[in-house]
DNA sequence: TGTACATCAGTGAACGCGCGTTCACTGATGTAC
DNA sequence: TGTACATCAGTGAACGCGCGTTCACTGATGTAC
């Protein structure tokens, strides 16, 4: 009956783990504290770290989830689509904006991580970014056809960070009124204009 | 001879601007301490309140000071170039590029602070960043002369926030071993293929 | 099934640290006459 | 020029708060026989 304790540290890391979540949701990552989880899971603050580490380890774990999360909105914005390249691509990216959006201390998390000191970067993260990186290398690949395989993928990073940009600074300012649709014109922008390398 | 007490107010206001400076550029905005400050300007702790009513303020002092220098640095790169539209966005961003590696520290703190709740945005900030944005237009005019002036301010701000994005993730990844020269790329990638608008 | 024992989840008070800001006090500097 | 007084820069000890993490203790749960 050993795996009857086990769950109850799983149920309770879980716990922990959707409390850490709802409270990024709420007031960001800043606002996390270890007695307010304790008292939204139910436990004692001493039972926190029975099951975790850290409080860093909670957040990651946050992250993980949210990355998943939008790895998968942005895969599913082209699941059932036969747009041309250039229409996935501003699709995937609407798909990004609309989850920044909509889940903005959680996505603003993911980038707030200074990571980890010890072991480089986490695992999950690596592959959540490769998948993603993956759905955006695709279209590209269909775009430039002429293209290697270093510039692509030179190209695809370039792209996500570009996009990246482009809904950071216009989220920030949406405060002093920028209307979400402006950050959606901006990048059909500059994806509509992606063409043929030009002569400088 | 009131002025000379002014004047040790100012010296002193001074002696801590540079305090924050030298801090912020040896371990960013979160390593700025009170007492710190106070021991290299050489007054008393209690003496900072005096001239200054916050750390916050003299953060947003050094960001103002940075910001100029910034906008400088870019104006500065097309300056004396007779250079295409297209060359000169890339030289622009190239010394965006590097002003943030040279100064990472103090360019992080410009994004990092949460603007101050109370009054909206301070106005060296916006004055700094209409020039900064009114740089950028100009090459974006006559890159593009069919181009509204209204889509054309949408355009820049893409630009801008493009270049950003490309830079941000780019330094953010340098010590993962992305050498520098790999940002360059991707800004000469994305900058030279933006062209005539193309079908979705 | 029952009993003795060991383990370890669970507890929350207390530790420890960091740090911005205040405050009562002092002494230098400037002013009035 | 000299004297009395007022102001306010300058001081640093102390306040106050927030908070992650630990630790000695307890009691429930599982195990051995």
């Amino acid at each position: 009956m050993t795996g009857k304790v086990a769950k109850r540290r799983a149920d309770l890391k879980q716990r922990l783990i959707e409390a850490a979540e709802a409270q990024i949701v709420r007031g960001g990552m800043a606002s996390v504290k270890a007695r307010d989880l304790a008292t939204a899971a139910g436990c004692s603050l001493g039972a926190i770290y029975n099951v975790v580490d850290d409080l860093q380890d909670l957040i990651l774990e946050v992250n993980g989830r949210t990355f998943l999360k939008l790895g998968q909105k942005v895969e599913d914005s082209v699941a059932e689509t036969d747009a041309s390249p250039r229409g996935r691509l501003i699709l995937m990216s609407n798909a990004y904006l609309d989850f920044a959006a909509e889940n903005a201390n959680l996505w603003r998390a993911l980038f707030d991580v200074r990571m980890p000191a010890d072991g480089p970067v986490p695992d999950w993260y690596l592959s959540a970014l490769g998948k993603l990186f993956a759905n955006i290398r695709a279209p590209l690949g269909d775009l430039f056809p002429e293209m290697d395989d270093q510039p692509l993928e030179l190209m695809t990073r370039a792209m996500f960070s570009s996009v990246h940009g482009i809904v950071l600074l216009g989220l920030e300012n949406r405060i002093s009124g920028v209307p979400q649709d402006n950050i959606r014109q901006m990048i059909a922008q500059v994806l509509s204009r992606i063409g043929p390398e030009e002569k400088i």
